[in-house]
DNA sequence: AGCACGCCGACT
DNA sequence: GTCGGCGTGCTC
């Protein structure tokens, strides 16, 4: 009975019509079904780009993710009001990807399709205006005002107008009013017009018109009547140079730039006139932002240890999806990646290799370049969205096979993946923290290897602990390269006791002797000196010397963070800032100084101490344009600086020869950071900083300065024994229940009522502690910053069974159960934000 | 997330 | 009296 009335239900639906799951950009844990009109059922498929109308107002790119003949029972479907494309924008794998994405980060398939597609691909709507046909300002019932009758008459001559065009047309700012009344009064109506905001580039190009071509009488014949006409004689002579014509007819069709002739100084208006005589002709190609450049096909030779490198990871892909290589600082992991990408693209294979951000503008991706040249597509943040776009579609048509890029690389539209690189694996910038989806590229690249039956190659100096465990209880397979290429021998370790030269009154301006007896030496020598601080700014804040007043943020519960640069006081969470008061507001005291040290501050002291020197720095403040880490990078090449400051980035991809000394000013810094991985980042960010110093032939010096020089892990880092440094902490990590053992998640809890953040957090503590699961629940407590932005942040930390299925069951119960506390009226306006392995 | 609807204070 | 504050509810 009931699979008749089933199946009877299924016929009259289908012939109602069919119906379509959409991906919308919104963060709302479902998709939204939609009719089909008939008129597209034909060009409807999963993965097409569609608009739709959500909500009252709102125009949206979506994306298919099912076409179903199930009509919804609570509602009556919007139809779909056009598809983009004749064909799917996103492939099937891609969707599966994402689906896997917003499960495993506990966030919604809208969310990760936001973070997926660049902004060019989804779509603007504009609101217009324009004249109502059926309004007559004679007859109309209201009297209209000056302003509105000036609108009025603009639209009778432009039909339609932008928001932004009736601003200019009336010279003021606040036209909504108008606009409103205007509607009112029944005299303009408002629309939405769509856009497609990603332009192609075009170019404006010459050639000669066709019947010059056919015929080559014509052409001397034209020479010989223009012989008179010195300026257009040369024109032509150009063109011909540039575009030998007689000698290959098909070169006429592709012409040549219009910027060409230009640029070389021909004459404008005599270029017009062959255009109007009909010799030449003007048209318009769509071009590519990127500049084709020829790969260089000579092989890559590989040294013995490369070569054994190679094998064994080839070997171990043959029963393993993942390999750890373990590679140290100038080993030549390079050439490994380029014979192992050009044997996965001759195989047929797309290849992706991810880098974290900063190391994307280096050394690497030129070598990269030299070999692959224009059919290696580069997928950068500081790429405009135009050029965002013309990868994506250069992945589509098949113009780029291989793709160098950020994180966020991982949801370009590859169909065919054989092969993902994901250098520099350790990175914790590859893991996404504040919009959601919260992931970690690399372990989202290994999903995504998985997908498409993919082999995914870890690199790292330094790997994360998850990588390394996972090499060594066999789920990867693992290959190393331990010998540093050339004769580069490894630097020679200091440490400098910045106590006992304190005590000694050694410590000049938080350098030790010993840090300025190097760096001194290397400036005799003339050669380099890298000074790395992991704190940009001047010194993270103020304070009252008198009684100890700290100024801190109105809207957060940090201090504030002291800017040189305008004696300003700035809030690195909000953006809050405000002068540096003359005297204290506590005691009236006006001994108001910087405490603490950042990289700003330690180039105006090495200025003090090396006044001689040339000195630089390199952070976040001075590489934010999109060509000043590169100009940074090339003056320290061309050695026009002595001395270069810097945080993070430094570690990455600098390979100056003429580097003999590294300094870490503050190691202590990295080392008691309230983290569980504070040892292990300690380890990589110190290694990797020290990999700088001294590269060919010369030995290079490394000086770490810390309050307790006598801790295991320096001696540990100075042998490069990353091994005992890992046993031993795993050994702690084991003891205290920490991931890889096992699998964290985090969870905070929002809002700008202090008790109700509190209570809500409670709640949400209690619920997940009924999850019957084998986990330890830590919280909930105050956040590590108890307030942001005027919100109060608890967090409570779930540290879960490693097993797939815990994971997967406590997600989705917990997913459940934060629905229901949403729906609670105490609770609406709460914020929860899960982050699934936090970083 | 946005955006509309709806109920209470300071303004013409 | 109204304009506008943001609490709350919904989006196929």
């Amino acid at each position: 009975m009931e699979t008749l009335f089933g199946d009877q239900l299924e016929q009259s639906v289908a012939s109602s019509g069919s119906f379509a799951d959409i991906i919308l950009p919104v963060p709302i844990p479902k998709m939204f079904t939609y009719k089909i009109p008939r008129s597209l059922k034909e060009e409807i498929g999963i993965g097409y780009r569609v608009i739709v109308q959500f909500g009252k107002k709102k125009i949206l790119t979506g994306i298919v993710g099912k076409v179903h003949q199930k009509p919804p029972t609570a509602y009556d479907a919007k139809p779909i009001l056009d598809v983009l494309e004749s064909h799917a924008s996103v492939n099937p794998v891609q969707i599966r990807f994402w689906a896997w994405m917003a499960q495993y980060y506990c966030c919604h398939i809208g969310e990760v399709m936001n973070a997926a597609l660049p902004s060019g691909l989804k779509l603007s709507s504009e609101s217009k205006i324009q004249l109502n046909p059926t309004f007559d300002p004679d007859t109309c019932a209201y009297p209209l005002d000056e302003r509105e009758e000036v609108l009025l008459k603009a639209l009778q001559k432009k039909e339609e107008m932008s928001f932004e065009d009736c601003e200019s047309v009336l010279g003021i700012k606040s036209i909504h009013g108008i606009i409103k009344s205007l509607v009112i009064k029944e005299a303009v109506v408002v629309f939405e017009q769509v856009k497609e905001k990603y332009s192609p580039k075009v170019e404006n190009r010459i050639r000669l018109t066709s019947n010059f071509v056919e015929d080559k009488s014509s052409l001397e014949k034209l020479f010989h009547e223009i012989s008179t006409k010195p300026k257009q004689e040369e024109i032509l002579l150009k063109y011909l140079q540039e575009v030998p014509v007689y000698r290959q007819a098909g070169l006429n069709k592709n012409g040549l730039e219009k910027k060409v002739l230009t640029d070389a100084g021909m004459s404008t208006s005599s270029l017009k006139t062959l255009i109007k005589n009909g010799v030449l002709e003007e048209f318009k190609i769509i071009v590519s932002r990127f500049e084709d450049e020829a790969g260089s096909d000579s092989p890559i030779v590989l040294t013995h240890k490369q070569l054994e490198a190679q094998v064994k990871i080839k070997e171990a892909f043959e029963k393993k999806h993942t390999v750890l290589l373990h590679g140290i600082t100038g080993s030549g992991k390079t050439e490994l990646y380029i014979t192992l990408i050009q044997e996965a693209l001759q195989g047929g294979s797309q290849v992706l290799m991810l880098l974290p951000e900063i190391a994307l503008t280096t050394h690497m991706v030129s070598r990269l370049r030299q070999v692959f040249g224009s059919s290696m597509g580069v997928y950068h943040s500081k790429y405009s969205d135009n050029e965002r776009v013309e990868v994506w579609n250069g992945l589509l048509s098949g113009k780029f096979s291989f793709v160098v890029g950020v994180r966020s690389s991982i949801f370009l539209p590859f169909d065919s993946l054989g092969l993902l690189i994901v250098d520099e694996e350790h990175e914790s910038s590859y893991k996404q923290y504040d919009p959601a989806p919260r992931f970690h590229a690399r372990d989202a690249a290994i999903m995504l290897a998985w997908l498409h039956q993919a082999k995914t190659l870890l690199g790292s100096a330094t790997p994360s602990f998850e990588s390394f465990y996972n090499a060594r209880t066999d789920k990867y397979g693992y290959a190393s390269l331990d010998k540093r290429y050339g004769e580069a021998q490894l630097p020679e370790f200091h440490l400098a006791d910045m106590l006992i030269d304190k005590k000694k009154n050694l410590l000049k301006l938080d350098f030790t002797r010993l840090m300025r007896e190097k760096i001194q030496e290397a400036l005799v020598n003339q050669e380099q000196v890298l000074i790395f601080q992991n704190r940009r700014g001047y010194a993270p804040y103020v304070s009252c010397e008198d009684c100890g007043w700290i100024p801190e943020c109105e809207h957060c519960d940090v201090s504030l963070t002291y800017h040189q640069f305008g004696e300003e006081m700035r809030c690195h969470y909000c953006g809050f800032r405000e002068k540096v008061p003359h005297v204290c507001p506590g005691c009236g005291s006006s001994k108001i100084s910087a405490v603490g040290v950042g990289t700003e501050r330690i180039e105006e002291s090495l200025s003090l101490l090396f006044p001689e020197a040339r000195i630089a720095r390199m952070d976040l403040d001075t590489t934010r344009s999109k060509y000043g880490y590169q100009r940074l990078l090339d003056d320290f090449g061309a050695g026009n600086v002595d001395i270069l400051v810097g945080t993070q980035m430094i570690t990455k991809g600098l390979d100056f020869d003429r580097v003999t000394v590294v300094g870490v000013m503050d190691a202590d810094r990295i080392l008691y950071f309230p983290d569980f991985r504070a040892g292990e980042r300690a380890f990589q960010q110190i290694t990797q900083v020290a990999g700088r110093a001294g590269r060919r032939g010369k030995k290079g010096h490394v000086v770490i300065q810390s309050r307790r020089p006598e801790q295991a892990i320096f001696h540990q880092i100075i042998s490069g024994d990353y091994r005992n440094f890992y046993l031993q902490e795993m050994g702690e990590r084991q003891r205290f229940f920490y991931p890889p053992f096992v699998k964290m998640i985090k969870v905070s809890t929002r809002h700008k009522d202090y008790k109700t953040a509190e209570r809500a957090a409670r709640h949400l503590h209690n619920l997940m502690a009924e999850i019957q699961v084998k986990k330890i629940l830590l919280g909930p407590e105050k956040g590590l910053i108890g307030k942001i932005k005027n919100q109060y942040i608890f967090e409570s930390v779930v540290k879960l069974d490693r097993s797939s299925h815990a994971q997967a069951h406590f997600k989705q119960e917990l997913q459940q159960q934060l629905e229901a506390l949403q729906a609670e009226k105490d609770f609406r306006s709460v914020r929860f934000i899960v982050d699934v392995d936090p970083y």
